[in-house]
DNA sequence: ACCTGAACACCGTTCAAGT
DNA sequence: ACCTGAACACCGTTCAAGT
């Protein structure tokens, strides 16, 4: 009933289908079936397969930097707001074991158009910058000059819970993991 | 010109093209043509691809379990053992900007059929069973009833590592994520 | 035992054609 | 602007047929 209702369901249904099954895994010809359009209309309002993943992407990026702003608005304490992040990861995978939509992607890298590339990695910098935002929080750690390499190493570490917990379909195995991390201090 | 030979071709092939594109991207077209036989002729050595893929999987582990125990018979202190572990990893991102097997193949969870899974959690078992031992031979460390969990989240951080630093097609970025888990104490 | 050609139902993409 | 049918070169798989 919105304006550009079918672009709309189009990535709808893509985003899910990536989450769940990876960019190779995504169909023109499926998505049509469920759009209930045929595979070539696909292509009107996403030329190639590659610009649909870009799309994917990049709102994945822009709904994921709309939460975590959200989280920071709400609390200032590192502990509260990485135990929110951790539990985005968490949701994806109680959601149908599924993936970050980027980390599955990474996976699939050598296989990704460019534009899909770039906006992977988009999604990369919005998280580590996110994770800066917070360390710096902490007490004597705001001048410490390897946030960056820090925030990055947490990033990497909770993309690798998820996707080895996914393998087992194992929640509880994810909670274990994230608690291990915390418990040696990698995450506040 | 030794026993089996196109079965073993077949192998190597398919290894080099999953570690580079993952299961989703193997074509047994494609491998038929660098093997130079037909791709029907493939199902004679592999009835499915799911069996390639399961086979695929199994020996990458009896491989990488091979070199472990071999580490294992050169040096006992962890720090060396976890330093050539992680170095496997490091490798693959060396050659050709590859992945671990079994970790682009965990991404593709969800696409995989039985035989594959199964033998791709083998592969995580063995890790962490060799990590166990590893972590057991730490001072003060061998009574801790929990090393089973620290030992996974020391393999989902690795594989983490090797997963979004693959993205950026940096290996400094893969080395600085393993020294801040280091300086951290997630691992030895 | 090992390989092949032909067929099947899939895939993304293109394009001329419709409204 | 949005959709379609038909064609193209891909894919895994099957099967009857060859050696």
């Amino acid at each position: 009933m919105a304006i550009s209702d079918t672009k709309e369901i189009i990535m709808g249904i893509g985003r899910a289908r990536v989450q769940a099954l990876g960019y190779n895994a995504l169909s023109f010809r499926e998505i049509a079936k469920e759009v209930g359009i045929k595979s070539a209309s696909i292509h009107h309002h996403f030329p190639t397969k590659g610009d649909l993943g870009a799309a994917l992407a990049r709102r994945y990026t822009e709904d994921g930097v709309n939460y975590l702003e959200g989280l920071l608005a709400k609390s200032q304490d590192p502990k509260v707001l990485i135990k929110s992040y951790t539990d985005i990861f968490r949701s994806a995978l109680v959601n149908d074991n599924r993936m970050c939509l980027c980390g599955i992607m990474a996976a699939e890298y050598q296989d990704l158009p460019d534009n899909v590339r770039t906006e992977v990695n988009a999604f990369t910098d919005a998280n580590v910058k996110w994770l800066i935002t917070v360390l710096s929080l902490q007490q004597g750690q705001s001048e410490a000059p390897n946030l960056r390499q820090k925030a990055l190493a947490i990033f990497s570490a909770v993309e690798g819970a998820q996707l080895v917990s996914r393998g087992r379909n194992d929640i509880a195995l994810f909670d274990r993991t994230v608690e291990v991390y915390r418990v040696a201090g990698l995450i506040p």
